[in-house]
DNA sequence: CACGACCTTAATCTT
DNA sequence: AAGATTCCAGGTCGTG
């Protein structure tokens, strides 16, 4: 038998990748990431972003009116399913910039340039200026570097009554459902990069929106052909951006090369990436269904270690930003957990802490100061530990049953250790402060679930939150 | 135990 | 305006 020539590790891998093959063609992913990325798709986008954004919508109805927001962003509407390239979809003949990267090059082992996976056509603006932009920023790079990366200054004085959602700070930036969305860690701009299930990622330059006239300053692009599953950006760095997708590809776009370079690939899914602060060189992500935490040395393209800390799949990864040697995850296992990686135990970094739920753990992330941690729960409940080596558990009932439509919820904490921002299913934002009380931002102009949460590092009162139908409300302090 | 059928949920698409 | 479709969650329950 062939097979048995077959090391234990190639048989593995082989039933892998059959797996995953059947996996993806029984879902038609390629069929999805093509249609999505044609040119007549795309025009439509850009131009619904834009008649979105600059009336997102008339209320007719004062209160609570999501029946009119979804009419209204079907007006367009799309032409009729045009029969879809298949697999074998032929390299673009002309490389012009509004030519979908095929799957070909979305699959092949190597880089992918920043003009084979823009999205733009001819009526849109160049990604020059975005480009540029970002060097910019990358340039005054060492004004951002903070000691312990935890922001310093006007923390603690937020005055959430301030906090408002200006009709212009609506957009529908991308297609479909958001799961990630960041914003660069630079002190003196708004720049916003989000992930959908697609596999397209997108940057919105908010500023440039508001000075250019044709230009909405949104800049989208296809480096993936599966849900992008997190980012990462540091601050000392940010004309890098690392992405992570269910594909199991890792891609680090460098505005610098302007392209979108391959750093990893595995048979699993990637369900999370992260670095530690700091660390230039390392990667950390989960990786599989069975609880494995892999890091990364992206400069010798090798594995330093890897471990399986949970029974099923991590959902989250985050460092202390006090102490980097800390770092907590959350697993579908239903429990959460904080490892000390300076200590190992049978192979694996020790656990300091586990906090269990009933059900699926979505979110575990540190405070700013690093002193509490906030966990999100299928079993509604935000978990909130705090004291000496986070001694104290309080959980607090919020509804956290999103079904299978929206993007599950994670409480974030916002600018200090008081409170968290977390998605309410009747299209607001909960805001829980760490006595548990819970109060509600709320405006007529969201007119739908805000799932999925950004705060900006150095602009207090400035909180980004993304739905599953592409938009992203970005609240601001008036 | 493994597996599949079925349910939940909201936004979008089609009729 | 209303019904159909989405679909990389995750739980439950029934069957082989």
């Amino acid at each position: 038998m062939a097979s048995q020539s077959l090391t234990e590790y190639e048989r593995k891998r082989l039933e892998n990748i059959k797996r995953n093959d059947e996996m993806m063609s029984s879902l038609k992913l390629h069929s999805k990431a093509l249609q999505l990325s044609s040119s007549t798709n795309n025009k439509r986008l850009r131009n619904e972003s834009k008649v979105y954004k600059t009336s997102p919508d008339k209320k007719p109805k004062s209160k609570t009116a999501p029946i009119v927001i979804r009419r209204s962003l079907r007006s367009q509407g799309l032409p009729p399913e045009t029969s879809f390239q298949d697999d074998n979809f032929s390299s673009p003949t002309k490389n012009s910039p509004k030519t979908p990267p095929p799957k070909s090059i979305l699959t092949k082992l190597g880089p992918l340039t920043m003009k084979q996976a823009y999205m733009g056509d001819d009526s849109s603006a160049s990604d020059r200026v975005l480009i540029d932009t970002v060097k910019d920023m990358s340039d005054n790079a060492p004004l951002n570097v903070k000691s312990g990366g935890v922001v310093v200054g006007n923390e603690g004085c937020l005055d959430l009554g301030s906090m408002i959602l200006k009709p212009e700070n609506i957009a529908r930036v991308m297609p479909g459902k958001i799961l990630n969305v960041e914003f660069f860690p630079c002190k003196d701009r708004t720049m916003i990069v989000a992930g959908n299930k697609f596999g397209n990622v997108v940057f919105w330059d908010v500023e440039s929106e508001q000075d250019e006239g044709r230009n909405d300053g949104i800049y989208l692009y296809q480096p993936h052909r599966a849900p992008v599953s997190g980012f990462s950006i540091q601050p000392f760095s940010l004309s890098k951006v690392f992405s992570s997708c269910y594909d199991g590809f890792i891609r680090l776009l460098d505005f610098e090369k302007e392209s979108f370079d391959l750093v990893y690939s595995t048979d699993g899914t990637i369900f999370s990436l992260s670095q530690r602060p700091q660390d230039p060189n390392g990667l950390c992500f989960s990786e599989g269904n069975n609880g494995m935490v892999n890091f990364w040395d992206t400069r010798v393209g090798k594995s330093s270690s890897s471990w399986m800390l949970h029974d099923s799949r991590i959902n989250t990864i985050d460092f202390n930003p006090e102490n980097t040697n800390l770092m907590a995850t959350s697993s579908t296992d239903g429990s959460a957990c904080i490892w000390d990686l300076r200590h190992t135990d049978a192979h694996r970094p020790k656990y300091l802490k586990i906090v269990d739920h009933k059900r699926a753990v979505h979110s575990a992330y540190f405070s700013p100061t690093g002193s509490c941690l906030a966990t999100t729960s299928l079993d509604d409940h935000v978990g909130i530990l705090s004291g000496a080596d986070f001694m104290n558990t309080s959980m607090v009932f919020h509804n956290n049953h999103t079904g299978r439509w929206i993007s599950s919820f994670r409480a974030i904490w916002g600018w200090d250790d008081s409170y968290l921002f977390v998605g309410n299913m009747k299209r607001a934002v909960d805001v829980i402060s760490t006595d548990r009380d819970i109060t509600t931002l709320q405006s007529s102009d969201m007119s739908a679930i805000p799932c999925r949460f950004a705060v900006h590092p150095y602009k207090v009162g400035t909180l980004a939150a993304a739905t599953s139908g592409g938009q992203i409300y970005l609240w601001t302090q008036s």
